[in-house]
DNA sequence: TTATTATATGAGTAAATAATCATATAAGCA
DNA sequence: TGCTTATATGATTATTTACTCATATAATAA
C-alpha cells in the first residue's frame, strides 16, 4: 500500500484514472467519432453502411472504429464478410446523450 | 426554413450541435485541463495557487484558463492583480465527475 | 482456383495541439 | 513616478491527430 493510498490527495486525481478519463473524453472530442457513436444509438451497422450514411470514406470509418474499439466503445459481429459495429460503453453512451441534448436546446 | 429543419435527420446531428459537443469533449479531453477542473471542484484558486498546486508552469496554466474562459467552462473574479479562477458550467462538472467516478473504481 | 465484396492497415501529409520561453500588460504600493 | 507582483500573450517547437491513397487481408461464391 503506498503513500497515494493512505492520503489520498484530493487536489489531484491519481495517474491511471487521469489517462481513463482523458482518453474517453479524446474519444468524444472528434466530429467524426460523435457522428459514428450517434449513429449507433439504436442500430448496429456494417462499416460500408457508417461510410455511406455520414458520407465518408471507408477508410476513414475503419480507423476510427479501430480507434473506438480499443478503447471498448463499440463492437461488433460478423456476418460473413461483413462486419456490423455496435456501442459497447452504456456510461459513455448516456454522457454524449446527455451532452448532445444539452448542447441542442441552446 | 430548409430541408433539414423540414425533415430532420435522425442520423446525422446538425453542424452546431456537433461543434458544440466535439468542442465540450475537446476541453475534457486533456489531462492538464481535467486536473485544473478537478481543482476548481470545490473552491477558486489564483493562476499561481493553480500552476503551484499542480506543478505546472504560470503560463501553461494560464493558456489552458484562457482556453476553458473561451468555452464559459471557468470564470474569474479579481481581487488586485490576483484573478481567481472558479467552474463556471455545471453539466459539464457534472458530467467530469461522473465520469471519474466511473473511471475511478475500474 | 479465381473473382468479388467487405474491411483493415500502413505510409504519407496537413493541420491542430500543448508546452515553453520571453515579453507585455495591469494593478497596487512606496 | 518607478518598482513589484500577478497574469496574459505571442512566437516557436515538438507531438499528436485525422484524413487520404494504395494495398493487404479475409470470407464467400462461381
Amino acid at each position: 500500500m503506498n503513500e497515494e493510498q493512505i492520503h489520498p490527495n484530493h487536489d489531484d486525481l491519481d495517474e491511471e484514472t487521469l489517462f481513463v478519463v482523458s482518453q474517453t473524453f479524446k474519444a468524444l472530442g472528434d466530429p467524426t467519432r460523435i457522428r459514428i457513436l450517434y449513429l449507433l444509438f439504436n442500430n448496429e451497422y456494417s462499416v460500408n453502411e457508417i461510410a455511406k450514411t455520414l458520407n465518408l470514406q471507408q477508410s476513414t470509418v475503419s480507423h476510427q472504429l479501430r480507434f473506438l474499439k480499443n478503447l471498448r466503445l463499440v463492437k461488433y459481429r460478423r456476418e460473413g464478410t461483413t462486419l456490423y459495429y455496435s456501442h459497447d460503453d452504456d456510461h459513455v453512451m448516456n454522457t454524449l446523450k446527455q451532452t448532445i441534448e444539452h448542447a441542442s436546446h441552446m
